[in-house]
DNA sequence: GGCTAGCATCGAAACGATTCGATCGAAACG
DNA sequence: CGTTTCGATCGAATCGTTTCGATGCTAGCC
């Protein structure tokens, strides 16, 4: 150690952390010794057992390639990590299948809904380990970070009705908490819209989707779907046939996400992907710090696009 | 601690990690007395601390939206988690601007091209920690994990000149080690191909830079694209204008990923993604353990598709 | 019966820092 | 000049494991 150069333990240690003030001829002699030592600073292992902390926050988002082909997820991931990284911590990925209850974490995200797919909950609750959980069900021990699925989606709703639409069909996620409050929202407008089927946010299913309903002769006038990627995918599916949109049908998306490869601009609910991502790391922050920390409950706003028109 | 109730710390230890035997009679009341003082096992800062190992391996990937929003960081990413987790480690996402020199990583691998943006290099190489780079430049101290980017650009040069192609357009990344590699297979074939403009793997950008393209009336027949969302980004922008693809302008793309918003087949450059991201933690692995390790070099294969035919 | 093996358990020494309280001088003050 | 104060430094305790070598004990062997 570079204390063999001049001073005790304790004297490096505050030259390096600046906990207390040194005098700086010492810590021009600490410096200089741990330079000609070879001595890199402190080992980030034994700093972290001494204070009790890892300096990593876990995110679990299921199976990585899944949850990161929408591309709503991403802004709000360089936001967590903007916040986390600014505060010094590090984003551990937290794939659905390992055993991460053996790992240092101060705490965990949850950025995936249903309690069924929070790997290693009760291990996390047992250590104490703040849990931070978005848009998924409130959980004890756990705070809650959401959008404002139903008011969104009403919002959006009441514009299709502006419109003239009566018949209106929706595309739904698998079920979750998001979305039955997404459902609920647009039952308040129309209580009798038609569920056609449900996937998860992905092009290739929701063509699938949109494919065997347009086989089916539907009367809607309008399809409702839960993220932009699947609106995306139902409008060009819907071109393939010949159908104009939003001539033939109107489209709806969710997220607020550019789809640069369509040629008009989807009618959606925007969320703040950003301000949840800042929301949910400085609530992990909080509670690592251990104060109490209040559920967030986000607005989106309605986005009007070219892809829905007069029924 | 648990051995309050009846055995030793060393006992105790052994009964939870089960490095020597124990009878089972021990280990049945070491759990027992555990699980009734609410201890969750040992805490993992102690047991890194003194095994040398916080079982974390870091990945640099530039700007976390910009890596992941190319579809063909997701497979490689989803293996590499996939390897590391059955091995019991975590992965840690390192943004470029944050300083993880602090935080305690087994091994960093750098998913970017340019020496310029490995953050952190200069600090972890000092520490003797085991860097994998992908897709980069050799550099001391690191292992190199790569697929043959000439090569298989060579062999989509000659498929295009068996087509009868001769005017050939290239539209390139930035500049970096992979991008020359990529070049040089090009003009193995092709030595005056047309640079037309260098962007990121974005679709907007790709095709704001074919869009000016198209602008200066080219006289190619051909234009190759370092991704797969470049080629598509370039059929959209040629079919808004009313051209044809392969008809007018045959397009070739790189990566090998999905384009569901098409419904053409891109001619392309499959790599194996997968085992790229295998190689990577596999090397990772090893050189945690302290093996040395042979750089990779893995192949790639021409798929030809429906976006080239015949000049 | 004495000796050797082998198994289960234990004690103590790391691992490498941070931090609390004490000490020691020198400066400031009346 | 005596006393207080403050800043810099130091010693020792602590964080919670893992692991090495030693110790007992029982069983097997000749």
């Amino acid at each position: 150690m570079a204390d063999a150069a001049g001073v005790s333990l304790s004297t490096a240690s505050l030259a390096f952390s600046g906990n207390k003030p040194v005098s700086d001829a010492t810590r021009q002699r600490v410096l200089g010794a741990a330079e000609s030592l070879g001595y890199t600073g402190p080992n980030p292992l034994a700093r972290n057992l001494r204070q009790g902390r890892s300096g990593v926050v876990g995110i679990a988002v299921g199976q990585l390639s899944t949850a990161f082909r929408d591309p709503a997820a991403l802004p709000m991931l360089d936001a967590v990590s903007e916040v986390l990284g600014a505060a010094g911590l590090g984003l551990l990925l937290m794939g659905d299948e390992d055993d991460h209850a053996r790992l240092p974490l101060d705490a965990v995200i949850y950025d995936i809904c249903g309690r069924e797919t929070w790997a290693a909950y009760d291990a996390f609750v047992a250590r104490g380990i703040p849990l931070v959980v978005v848009e998924g069900p409130t959980w004890p021990g756990t705070t809650f970070v959401d959008i404002d699925h139903r008011g969104g989606s009403a919002a959006l709703a009441r514009h299709l009705h502006d419109l003239g639409h009566r018949r209106v069909a929706v595309l739904t996620l698998e079920p979750s908490h998001p979305q039955r409050q997404r459902e609920a929202g647009l039952r308040d407008v129309f209580p009798d819209a038609v569920v056609i089927g449900a996937c998860a946010s992905d092009h290739g299913a929701a063509q699938q989707l949109a494919s065997d309903w347009f086989d089916s002769s539907p009367d809607a006038t309008v399809l409702v779907c839960q993220s932009d990627v699947q609106a995306a995918a139902v409008v060009v599916e819907a071109r393939r046939r010949g159908l104009s949109v939003p001539g033939d049908l109107s489209v709806a998306g969710f997220d607020g996400v550019p789809t640069p490869w369509l040629d008009l601009e989807l009618t959606t609910i925007a969320q703040p992907l950003g301000d949840k991502g800042r929301a949910v790391a400085r609530a992990a922050l909080a509670r690592i710090e251990g104060d109490d920390v209040e559920d967030v409950l986000l607005p989106v706003t309605l986005r009007v696009g070219s892809s829905t028109g007069p029924a």
